[in-house]
DNA sequence: CTGTTAGCGCCTTCAG
DNA sequence: CTGAAGGCGCTAACAG
């Protein structure tokens, strides 16, 4: 920078100003120090900016993963609600695990974001910690924790399972049965399942079959395996609710591919509307869960804060779902 | 940091010695440090740190779409690559923009990354330019640019589009078609589809049969509505190659829903060897591409080079692609 | 509108 | 193995 100043014949403190659309330099030298910046390829240096202003221009976001097209719909929709802010989005993703959660934390925490956006409200002990002293905006999105940090931008996966349970039984199934993965690292699939369990129960519907395929992330081929165990155990399941769309779409080929009919035979629901369910044959019954949403309302409620000195604490907005029934069941 | 050493009663400079794990601190006084800081819940602050040490911990990865999972699975190879190395992934997407890459490029630069991963070789002047300027290595990626800045890591679209033709043809189809986007803003789609047209006509094939439906990011949907324009102008198409397996999965479901069969009525391929690829029904013959590699790869070409300081410019790393064939041919 | 001074929090370098 | 001095490149705060 000093360069630059050096090329004008200013000082730096003018060059920096020009930078800063709001700061008062006239147009001329504004003009000139810009001409200088592209001549000499001038790149302002951002992290020595941020040492003396105190602001790093960071917001620091994890997700579960990044392959899973619903968290990087809210990781767009993180992005878009930063843009023209001046603030760069940091993404981690943690794999479904706690431990590396936590570790992200603090590598994040090291980079002084101005606020830090999490998926679920389970987290060690010490990123609690962390995240307290760090005395930045913590948004927890996609559930509703018991025990929220900060602000929460979320629905409950548990009510939201329990509604898709009731349609169905509205529409006359009863043997139900239900598809996720091992629930231990997956809290937003654990509360789809207990909604499930609750749900079947209070409706009379006996006990709900579970099948279990492994840890997260779920993928299509361990919902055809899924399947095959379900229908091999209980035969005369009418309806299969799955954890995800993507373990709904691989069960529902692989009951193709061996000749069943969907739903004739069997129907199959999922969950999270991806794109491939509106797509697929035969089109798949899913919850439509506002993913991009989650993302723009959590970067939303941090800029509010970041604004307001956060003034506003733990507040809850809630995001909809809805019920989406297609031909799958 | 002051405040920890205050509490230990060192001097602020062996604290920060401790927290290196070259550094030559005595153990015990490393853990008294280590309690320290567990106590006030002290976090290192990296961008100082990194101000004073010129080292970052900053790796810049450009992305055209991060919802696609070819690319997601690029960024995965990348952060994987990068994990243990104490480097941290800064990554944005373009939306298959140009424009948007040079103003991403600026902002990553911003942040002084030691190193920038980006996708494909087409770039504005200016964003090659300040890349000159920065002079920290770059890999591009998912192609071979003709006129590459620095490290490339891919393979030739149009070589494995070209391979993909000919074993098809080799197979006994006779008319072609293609879908695919509007090709100004994606060169990789660009060089798919010339690949394309060439081998077509070198095989004596007759025209291909060129379908294109917007700008990508290329949807599901779109692939569903290409192919209805394909049959409505094209009765007698054979076989039908999309520019990835996303827009053929769209095409085969819309067959499907329309009662033709896959592939005794129409075959029908894609690109990319997306997951639903291999488990929807018919499976879709597709080319597997090493994407999780791409990323790995180039992020090792970095590390590379910022350990021998560059020594090697200009290297190209081929990865693999195949052909697989599936059902849906 | 522009310049000067000081310091952000850490690490490099040099002593001890 | 530990400490002291100085500065990384920028911007806040104040002055003119």
């Amino acid at each position: 920078m000093t360069e630059v100043a050096k090329y004008v014949g200013v000082s730096a403190m003018t060059v920096s100003r020009a930078f800063r659309q709001d700061a008062s330099v006239s147009e001329e030298t504004r003009k000139r120090i810009m001409d200088a910046v592209d001549a000499l390829g001038y790149v302002l240096d951002q992290s020595a900016g941020s040492l003396s202003s105190r602001r790093t221009g960071f917001i620091a976001a994890l997700v579960p993963s990044i392959n899973n097209s619903n968290f990087s719909d809210t990781a767009r929709g993180i992005t878009d609600a930063l843009d023209n802010t001046g603030l760069q989005l940091l993404l981690g993703y943690t794999d479904y695990s706690t431990e590396r959660e936590e570790q992200l934390i603090e590598s994040m925490l090291r980079r002084r974001p101005e606020g830090i956006i999490l998926t679920g409200g389970s987290h060690t002990q010490r990123a609690r910690r962390m995240l307290e002293n760090a005395a930045i905006p913590v948004v927890e999105t996609w559930e509703i924790p018991e025990r929220p940090i900060n602000h929460v931008v979320g629905f409950s996966n548990s009510e939201a399972m329990s509604l898709l349970v009731r349609e169905l039984a509205g529409k006359g199934y009863r043997r139900f049965g239900y598809i996720g993965g091992t629930t231990a690292r997956d809290t937003r699939g654990s509360q789809r399942r207990s909604g499930f369990l609750k749900t079947v129960e209070e409706l009379g519907l006996g006990v709900g079959r579970l099948i279990s395929f492994g840890v997260p992330p779920i993928s299509m081929e361990q919902g055809a395996q899924a399947i095959i165990s379900m229908l091999e155990r209980w035969p005369d399941t009418e309806v299969v609710l799955c954890v995800s769309d993507l373990s709904a779409f691989g069960a529902i080929m692989e009951c193709r591919r061996r000749g069943m009919r969907v739903p004739e035979d069997i129907a199959i629901a999922g969950f999270g509307d991806y794109e491939i369910s509106s797509i697929c044959h035969p089109r798949i019954t899913t919850i439509n869960v506002d993913c991009y949403g989650i993302g723009k309302q959590a970067a939303a409620r941090l800029l509010d804060a970041l604004q307001t000195g956060d003034a506003v604490r733990n507040e809850i907005t809630l995001t909809s779902y809805k019920v989406v029934l297609r031909e799958s069941t």
